[in-house]
DNA sequence: TTATGTATACCGACTAGTGAATATACACAA
DNA sequence: TTGTGTATATTCACTAGTCGGTATACATAA
């Protein structure tokens, strides 16, 4: 049984990572990951059982670092809970300028295994997800919201929405209002609003 | 040159459509269109200059009948702005528990395409947004909304947020929260509530 | 000896796309 | 009416390459 803390196992990941984010898991071969992770196939198949499961590992590497990215812009921004949550946005739509950025993974994953719901790398997408919004309605609860795990979802919705339509009109403005829909959203649930 | 109108030509967009939404656009193989379609590759190559072309006929051919069906929705909802939006969710929602429902073709091709922003697939998807988003802003003029554009916006991002996080957590519950939260941008830019 | 890790070489199945021939239909001239 | 030319539409057989995955062998270390 391969050792799931091995370097070797962490390299291919690494170059899992970086072309399965870029040209998405159906247009990268099993034999493109090896030759970036500098190996052969052969060693790729001894750390993974298929590629399937090394997509699942890929996308379970990305679950902390996307997490605490937003985290970070969250916790930096000043001001309400409504500034919090658009930092976010406005955050989002300085880096998705990058040419490098091609939105968020385990959407395009998900998208791309939409005929597969049961695949284990969706599984993991679904588990990020739900982080995510779990995270979102604990800050969101300790800033006098009436009812943060439905603001929660609602402000997930809308930075999903700006993910996959970024991907169709490479537009940033799009960012921006969904920035100031979740401030409205916000408002409309703060307390101090009645 | 072939004829743009032929009945075969539209046997092969039929048989195209059906399999591009059913296991995306990557899974699907040139061949297994043309046996679909019941003619040979040969003669598939004949009407489309390559799948990329055939990709984008695909989606063009969505465009009118997918307007189309939310609007019939939108127009046949009771009540005011904040009802008839609400009921193009709740009517999402209905359609997306049937076991054939695998998001928004535009959205999950944009997705498989993200490495290649200028693919003519996507180009259609964009074009076919942006007519989706024109048409409900067209409609909101007619119910005295401030920022009928600008609202048009907001609640296009929460629906493709909806079609993207469904693909993700198969739970119709997603889309229940994006109609309310849309609901209740509807009515932060109603006239008759300041 | 046994377990872990890596390499070369290969498999059968499938991929998008093409070359060459042919079937069909209609136009026009003898 | 018959023969010929031409454009459209279709088929069979094929190319050159890629796909995920594996059989076999060898090295190193406990």
């Amino acid at each position: 049984m391969p050792d799931t803390q091995s370097p070797t196992r962490k390299r291919i990941i690494d170059a899992a990572t970086r072309l399965f984010y870029a040209e998405g898991i159906g247009r990268v071969s099993v034999d493109a990951i090896a030759e970036k992770a500098g190996l052969t196939k052969r060693t790729l198949y001894y750390h993974f059982k298929s590629k399937d499961d090394l997509i699942a590992a890929y996308l379970d590497g990305r679950d902390q670092p996307n997490l605490q990215q937003i985290a970070g812009w969250f916790d930096a921004a000043q001001g309400g809970a409504d500034r919090k949550v658009e930092a976010i946005f406005s955050n989002l739509a300085r880096v998705a300028r990058h040419p490098k950025w091609k939105g968020c993974g385990f959407l395009r994953t998900a998208a791309e295994l939409a005929s597969m719901p049961g695949h284990p790398a969706v599984k993991v997408g679904s588990r990020h997800k739900s982080n995510f919004e779990t995270w979102l309605a604990g800050e969101l609860s300790g800033h006098d919201i009436k009812e943060p795990q439905a603001l929660a979802r609602e402000i997930v919705l809308l930075i999903d929405g700006c993910f996959s339509i970024m991907l169709i009109h490479r537009n940033p403005d799009y960012i921006e209002a969904a920035g100031r829909a979740a401030a409205t959203l916000v408002r409309a649930r703060s307390r101090n609003n009645d």
